[in-house]
DNA sequence: TAGACCCAATCC
DNA sequence: GATTGGGTCTAC
């Protein structure tokens, strides 16, 4: 009879600790198998965490426990999920999230594989039929199936569809000169790129590689400013690791910047780069990921997921842009890829290499006190100028332009300027739709999410009210649904209302838009950037997501419609956000030969967010932000755990909370201040209403085994759940 | 008083 | 997360 420890299906705090079952069929089973077990009264998934053989009748057996134990219904898999490298990593990240093993897990594998019922659903291994060459004599061959045997001993092997006949084919395996094998099919296309050789660094980027090479330290931030090169940099650290044998997992912050890194690599090392991210169909990223675990590629590129790539031996990890908040996982188990990667870093003795113009607080200041080595880049490969920034107060009635006060006067005039120049123009506001809600002007109401309790924004596009945050969409009445007024007024604006003021402007200007309503897909992304970058358009307005390591050599003027948005969300990030993104912007101007220009509208010119991006001072803005960071005590000050409390009762949703910080509060932990309960900005999701408890410490003295050991316990309790979330972003 | 509806406990 | 069973509410 095997025992065995099984971690089931769900993602639940209280349900983390391993089940035991039995088993005793004749079907192998092992660690990190999947099996289906009874669960109460359900047939759900299961992972096998360890098993043990125990010969004792199974009567002896139940005396050790005290309830029943059941028999486990089927087992799944044919061979392990992972192996023990991969497990370990697993378990490590679970302990350091405070999360469910299950739910790293759950993350680590593609959806074929992962330890959930609905992976039985997943995609298939694809086989495609591959023509060999048994025989290669021609005697008695007609000239069709000599062409084909000839095919044949030329390439070894190709595909049945790619054989130039097939009435040749058939009559060749039938005289069993050759025959037909089954082959993994791939349904992803990666284009391989002709090899080219290396151009000279140039001096700065030399001093950067040699630097790190020479460095002792594990984790080095590569600090450099905006069209530095340092991608450079990575692809010749890549070199020397691939030379040595070892094998490169690159991690990009978004899906869009994936296929220009893979054309960077797939040039420089004429090989076959493996790809990995969200944006990939199940499909192609089980082919993908089972690639990489057969050795079928030795660099990787991807966005936050592939942090888990099964690449065996590797010899560097590097995170490009490391201060992007997309490497943060929104949901369970709220992983950093940044973080997990310097982990995995450590299990394999490998280097990481955490590039930015503009480094995150906490890798910044962990790079000052020596955690971490550090470089910096200094100059532009092309030596340009930075671009000539002006910020424009909102606030003084005589800088506005339009009458809609979107536009200054100066703006206005720079646009015009540039369109007659037939240069082009970047605006980013970061607000998508026309406007920001809809309010009746008499009573007051202000549309909102039946869900998430928050204001609705309007697009005119569609003529619809939309959720930005869980996609709940319903039509607006001309009348007010609460006084029955005719008084509605559109309040805010956003990229939608832009583009219409600009069609007004100047009419004969030719604008794109470019935000995750007009590019639904990485696919139209990549059209919109390359038919501007084209110059079919002459103005791109945008979300945040033009803002990032695009490179448009004829922009020369970037407007900043509101960078005020963000500056005031209520999070410890707010200013770096805003500090980045007007930082970033700025650096899209200009990029070529010719000098850029950007223009910042605000109505706070003095905040220091504003003031040091339009300058893209990182250090200005670091040490005035790292004060801040001290004086309020948020990270890299101290570390945070956000506990949040779900229930649909408000009242014991309240108390779990209370009773959580008071028995932190009891056990007297030094260096740990525990704030709240408190509500959060979302208050209450659909009929759940939540509270939050935020832990602020700067020594684990026992919090985080007491949390691990406590929270499994009490979540659930009164019909109120609790998630953890460490390191949290949004609070 | 049956059925609808809600809620919290349970899952090996 | 899903199921269940016990509690209460409700309509006839």
């Amino acid at each position: 009879m095997k025992i065995l420890e099984v971690l089931p299906e769900r993602d639940k705090q209280s349900l983390s600790g391993p089940f035991t079952y039995l088993y005793d069929g004749k079907a192998p089973i092992g660690e990190t198998f999947r099996v289906m077990v009874p669960f109460g009264h359900q047939k759900i998934m299961g992972f096998v965490l360890s098993l043990r053989e125990d010969p004792r009748p199974l009567e002896e057996i139940q005396k050790d426990y005290d309830r029943p134990l059941r028999f486990i219904d089927r087992v799944i898999d044919v061979e392990p999920l992972l192996d023990k490298e991969a497990m370990d990593m697993a378990l490590e990240v679970s302990r350091y999230y405070l999360s469910p093993l299950i739910s790293v897990l759950q993350a680590m594998l593609p959806k074929s594989l992962s330890p959930r019922s609905s992976s039985l659903k997943g995609p298939k291994i694809a086989y495609e039929k591959w023509l060999e060459l048994v025989d290669p004599s021609e005697e008695g061959l007609t000239d069709k199936q000599i062409e084909l045997s000839r095919m044949l001993v030329r390439l070894g092997t190709f595909p049945c569809r790619e054989a130039p006949s097939k009435t040749a084919m058939e009559n060749l395996i039938k005289i069993g000169r050759a025959r037909v094998v089954l082959r993994e099919k791939e349904r992803l296309c990666i284009p391989t790129a002709e090899r080219e050789e290396a151009h000279e660094m140039t001096p700065v980027q030399r001093n950067a590689f040699e630097e790190i090479i020479a460095s002792d330290k594990d984790v080095i931030l590569l600090e450099g400013v905006t069209g530095s090169g340092k991608t450079e940099v990575y692809l010749r650290l890549s070199e020397v690791v691939l030379k040595e044998g070892k094998n490169v997992l690159m991690l990009v912050p978004e899906i869009n910047l994936t296929p220009v890194m893979v054309d960077y690599f797939s040039r420089r090392f004429g090989e076959k780069i493996a790809i990995l991210h969200s944006g990939l169909t199940p499909a192609q990223k089980y082919d993908e990921y089972r690639r990489i675990k057969n050795g079928g590629a030795r660099i990787v590129v991807g966005a936050r997921s592939a942090v888990f790539a099964p690449l065996s031996d590797i010899g560097l990890i590097v995170i490009d842009e490391e201060h992007t908040e997309s490497y943060k996982a929104d949901k369970p188990p709220f992983y950093h890829a940044r973080e997990v990667a310097i982990i995995r870093g450590r299990r394999s003795a490998c280097k990481v290499i955490l590039g930015s113009a503009t480094p995150s607080l906490e890798t910044r200041a962990r790079a000052d006190r020596g955690v971490y080595g550090y470089s910096y880049m200094g100059q532009r490969v092309n030596e340009q100028n930075l671009p000539l920034t002006k910020i424009i107060d909102m606030r003084e009635k005589s800088e506005r332009g339009s009458e809609k006060h979107i536009f200054s006067k100066e703006l206005i005039e720079k646009l015009r300027e540039k369109l007659e120049k037939k240069e082009q123009a970047i605006l980013l506001l970061n607000r998508r739709g026309y406007s920001s809600y809809i309010a009746c002007a008499n009573c007051g109401f202000v549309y909102e999410c039946p869900e998430c309790h928050t204001p609705l924004t309007y697009h005119k596009e569609d003529r619809l009210l939309k959720c930005h945050r869980c996609g709940f969409v319903r039509r607006v009445e001309s009348l007010c649904p609460e006084c029955g007024q005719p008084k509605m007024h559109r309040i805010g604006y956003g990229t939608e209302r832009v583009m219409k003021e600009i069609g007004e402007l100047f009419p004969q200007a030719r604008a794109v838009r470019m935000d995750s309503d007009s590019a639904k897909n990485p696919k139209s992304v990549y059209e919109i950037l390359s038919s501007f970058r084209e110059h079919k358009y002459d103005i791109m307005v945008g979300t945040q997501m033009i803002a990032k390591g695009h490179d448009f050599p004829l922009v020369t003027l970037v407007g900043d419609v509101l960078a005020d948005i963000g500056l005031n969300l209520p999070t410890y990030r707010a200013a770096e956000r805003s500090f980045g993104l007007i930082a970033q912007s700025v650096g899209r101007s200009g990029r070529a030969s010719k000098m850029g220009e950007a223009y910042i509208q605000t109505y706070s010119p003095n905040h220091y967010a504003v003031v040091y991006g339009a300058k893209q001072d990182y250090q200005g803005f670091y040490h005035q932000e790292m004060a801040n960071r001290k004086a309020f005590q948020y990270p890299p000050y101290v570390y945070l755990i956000l506990l949040t409390f779900q229930g649909k009762n408000e009242e014991r949703t309240t108390q779990t909370a209370m009773d959580m910080k008071l028995a932190l509060d009891q056990k007297g932990f030094e260096t740990t201040t525990v704030i709240g309960p408190r509500v959060p900005f979302f208050s209450k999701l659909g009929d759940v209403y939540r509270r939050e408890v935020l832990i602020k410490f700067k020594k684990d003295e026992g919090l985080t085994d007491y949390l691990s050991k406590t929270v499994p316990l009490l979540s659930g309790k009164g019909g109120v759940d609790i998630q953890i979330e460490r390191d949290p972003i949004d609070c």
